[in-house]
DNA sequence: CGGCTGACTGGAATGTCGTTCCAGTCGATT
DNA sequence: AATCGACTGGAACGACATTCCAGTCAGCCG
């Protein structure tokens, strides 16, 4: 009765070139990847698959869908990624996670606009729990009370996501901008914010100098250092302060 | 030659019930604010100020320059608002602009994916040095040493654009989802995330009831504290870790 | 083994959107 | 009064997401 929607296996009839959700998902990670998010049109889905618009809807109900399975996609995979090697103390831990996801949206750079959507909209979709119990599980091990569980997890998520999103928009803006690497790019931005008016932006003035020298993954690092000993230095450690 | 902008005013013909950039941009806000992101259409602009497209687009140059136009606007507005009380401490000032942009972001939901999307799009453009200038000014003004600005910033930025969106995304699902107040919203998310595997979600089970029982603003500046902790922490404050 | 069923497909059609185009209008200038 | 150009309104246009429907093909039932 249910007019769309695949049910998984109802065990009838499967073609061998059979269309189904994952190969559509593929598809628009890679269309994604590659164009932007203004790239990923139903019209080059068909294309790119060789099938009718009719064949997509069958399997996914809408483009939002289309985009949240692509991105729970991403970050499944990301999370789930054996750290490169066993973090020995909670506070590496942390920056494990924190670098998966970073690398993860460095990677796929609508990943940042999308996940900013995605999250709030609905918190109960496995995207935004993952998330969180990735990041949180590791909070709870630096052994501060239960009371600071959410802040510190939720300022920690907000920090990745917010930098990460950040970065990798300056990466694909210097692509496109100049034309050449990130250096020059960054190089740009902070020559024109030398140039604001002295009177209205000293601070960012100041700053356009660290801008344009930083190295974009130790920076990155380096907040979230920041909120870690934020954390550890409200609500007194229990381990932990040592790297 | 150029041939559309406006320049401003050359001095040459303007009738009365005139056409301009400001009421444009102020009906976008209007727009967006009751009708949400995908409220504001050129075809619904066009009936609620009594014209053509055409007209419009003599003023704006398309979709996302009145989109950042909007944002702009708002932004300023709450950024030059004067705080209700002179700040004492370097804390309570950063409180204070942290406040103003989460009541903003409150008060005009769309602010906050719109601020995700254009700041890395285009870091010169003023809405970016505007929020950095605001929050950056009370970071030095704690005393911290140079090099520990722009990461201290950066933090407080992310985190603030983070939390407040989620939390006005809150808002509004609340009013579409269950029709009910926020209580009664976070109640829900706050259930289904206690419902979740115990295996897989063991941390957003734990902070369930954390989620549900928490006053918003409070919450929210909880976290801006957890950051200015780690900030005073990492770098021996000048000054300032009192309240 | 032959027809039936329902999962699954492809393409045509629909409606909305952002944007462009152009024939005007109106005030100020000359 | 003629003219110029800033400014307007509405009719187009092309791209998009989505819907509709007439089919197709594999397995099951007889």
């Amino acid at each position: 009765m249910a007019p769309r929607r695949n049910t998984g296996s109802t065990g009838t009839g499967r073609r061998a070139d059979a269309l189904s959700r994952e190969r559509i998902v593929e598809a628009a990670v890679e269309l994604l990847d590659t164009a932007g998010e203004s790239g990923l049109t139903f019209r080059v889905l068909t294309e790119r698959l060789a099938t009718g618009a009719g064949a997509i809807y069958w399997h996914v109900a809408n483009k939002g869908e289309l985009l949240a399975a692509a991105t729970e996609a991403v970050v499944a995979a990301a999370l789930t990624a054996a750290p490169a090697r066993a973090p020995r103390t909670p506070r590496e831990a942390v920056r494990a996670v924190a670098l998966g996801l970073y690398g993860a949206i460095d990677a796929h750079p609508w990943l940042a606009p999308q996940l900013a959507v995605q999250m709030p909209r609905d918190p109960v979709k496995s995207v935004t729990p993952r998330i969180y119990e990735a990041v949180g599980r590791q909070v709870r091990a630096l052994g501060v009370p239960e009371s600071a569980w959410f802040t510190g997890t939720s300022a920690l998520v907000h920090y990745i996501l917010g930098a990460a999103g950040q970065n990798a928009a300056n990466g694909r803006a210097a692509r496109a901008h100049v034309g050449t690497d990130r250096g020059e790019f960054l190089d740009s931005v902070s020559t024109a914010w030398e140039a604001l008016d002295p009177g209205e932006y000293p601070f960012v003035r100041a700053v356009a100098k660290q801008l344009r020298d930083h190295d974009d993954t130790e920076q990155f690092l380096a907040g979230v250092d920041l909120i870690l000993a934020g954390i550890t230095a409200l609500h007194a450690p229990g381990a932990g302060a040592s790297d």
